[in-house]
DNA sequence: AATGAATGAGCATTCATTCAT
DNA sequence: GATGAATGAATGCTCATTCAT
């Protein structure tokens, strides 16, 4: 047609993501991304190989900037000791930022995917930057490390709904990030 | 045939357990339940009417002593004040050590059923719990109603971890939840 | 058990009676069956080889009445000439008011069995009469063998509907087959 | 593949249609139809969206006639009195000359489906149009309405065996239906 | 590139009948 | 004789993917 293929490529990449969001990734059917993108079922084969590809395209660089960002850069910077939560969060902050609608399907919506244990990685991320900048470090030798994963899930899955709930400006956003992260790891080795 | 009735009954449940808390009900099939169960797809509707029917008979139980435990129970109890979000864990604690499997089942594993909202339910409870007893009556004015939220959801979603992960005794388990609320909303009004 | 066989028999055929006459024999459920007779399922096939079985049972003494009077004397009285009609209706009427419930199945339930084509065995029959006693008698040629056939289904529905919501006593009965008869066939010699 | 598409929707209808007048809508199979027209269960879905659907897009426009011409024209035509019920006879062999097997299916196919009361309206109607201008203008007060209802029975049931086994031209089947009224309902009022 | 019909395996559910107990 | 669990084939329907056009 007279529609270049590029805007047809965005025009899926758009309805799929919108329906992966919704639905999640299994339950989405290929026929409503198709009817919702405003062309035929077949036709998505011709931009991308299957559901796979599709939600490997939508994700590609937003999981290339979360890999980059932090699970290599924050690696690289474990000297930063106790600001890691807060620099993790500031690193996931950003990535969110730059894509906010494929961030919330990578974090919410890709059960049944290959990308459904990328939530776990993160959260075992955090979970490690807890163990050793204030578990280990803290005197307490009976310190569990079921609390550790257990108050990193709780910190991602907070910092998500955050994300996804979140209608304001970004000053908003900082100060409620801000607050959630003060509550829960604020003067942590205090009180551990 | 040479195996009583209520053995295969039990089988069947514990099949269809295992399959719904591994794959969620949706994506759970009776086929693969039978199969697992070692008997045919039909016979799963001499014990119960369909996969709706199974759920309910998985759960039942379960959501009677938490709807009667925490939905009601607690807010008769409005008045405790501190002490309920505290409250509010020893008695999710409870109707999990007398349903661990289904207990999880309920919160990890019922998208697609009637169920599905339970969760969401606990943590709304627990949001009204932090407003009522901890933002509201805190002086400062600028407190986001979304933190609560949050931070009802983190709280939830981290004992919910606890539960799943968890594999010791029920000392260890008490110790583990004891900490982690302690280091989330433990003299939270002071950190606000 | 303690229940005569012929009693639980007795049951069974009751219960079969009722449901083949609400739902059709094909729609009805041996399970229903069995619930409304107070029995287990495979019970039923003590007393009966299947459902086909069931059917025979209940039709049986109505089929044979049926074969004897109607399609047997009746054509052995084929010299009645015009009464023969109304003779058939009163012994079609004779067979419902001795087996009821059996030949409203009969005439109403039995699509799916071996029996579908009873009705219009009867029909034929009637058929037959119409046009020996009437349209061959009649000069008139042109006369069409459908209409007959037409006609002959049109008395019979007609009397079965009678006989399907008629709730009086048998003399109001007598008397609307009378007037019903008396409106098609009467003096149809005349009117042909 | 090579057929193309109008050519596969039309051999559905038609395996449809086929399939409903001998089986009945209910106990008609998605499978034999599909079988019926070569292709696959699946692919009917492509066409139609069930078998109510089918069912559906069959009887569209048997129906939609059927409703204007008799349940609307019919009912603003009151006035007609006497010739009432030839007109009704009228209407309806035009629908049916219009839409043959659609209209027998809709007669006497359709158990099980949304459209199983149709026949029964039209007895109703014919039924109240007996009431009205024969049995109430008459002087006989004893007249049952159970033998209007016979009647129009009667007729609609006879007037459907000769669309059904009809099959010679359209004056033949004109000069069979006016028999059949002026037999059934002729002179009826000097007759009841 | 685009279509959308076609496939085939999958889904939950029903039911007459069988058979070990 | 009685049970009801068990079977296996059938039901309508969905869906990712393929492919002739």
């Amino acid at each position: 047609m007279q529609v270049p293929k590029e805007e047809i490529k965005k025009r899926i990449i758009e309805a799929a993501e919108e329906e992966f969001l919704v639905s999640g990734y299994r339950h989405s059917s290929m026929r409503s991304i198709a009817q919702q993108a405003g062309i035929t079922v077949g036709n998505i084969y011709s931009y991308f190989s299957g559901k796979d590809d599709l939600l490997d395209n939508i994700l590609q660089s937003t999981i290339e900037q979360l890999r980059k960002l932090v699970f290599i850069d924050i690696c690289d910077k474990s000297s930063l000791s106790m600001q890691s939560i807060t620099y993790i969060t500031e690193v996931i902050t950003k990535v969110f930022l730059d894509n906010r609608t494929q961030f919330l399907i990578l974090m919410k919506s890709v059960a049944g995917s290959k990308y459904e244990n990328i939530k776990a990685e993160l959260i075992e991320l955090v979970k490690q930057r807890l163990e050793n900048d204030l578990f280990l470090s803290s005197s307490k030798p009976g310190s569990d490390m079921l609390l550790a994963d257990s108050l990193a899930l709780a910190l991602i899955e907070g910092i998500i709904n955050i994300f996804n709930k979140y209608g304001g400006d970004e000053v908003r956003l900082a100060n409620l990030l801000n607050k959630f992260l003060l509550l829960i790891i604020g003067d942590i080795q205090k009180r551990l």
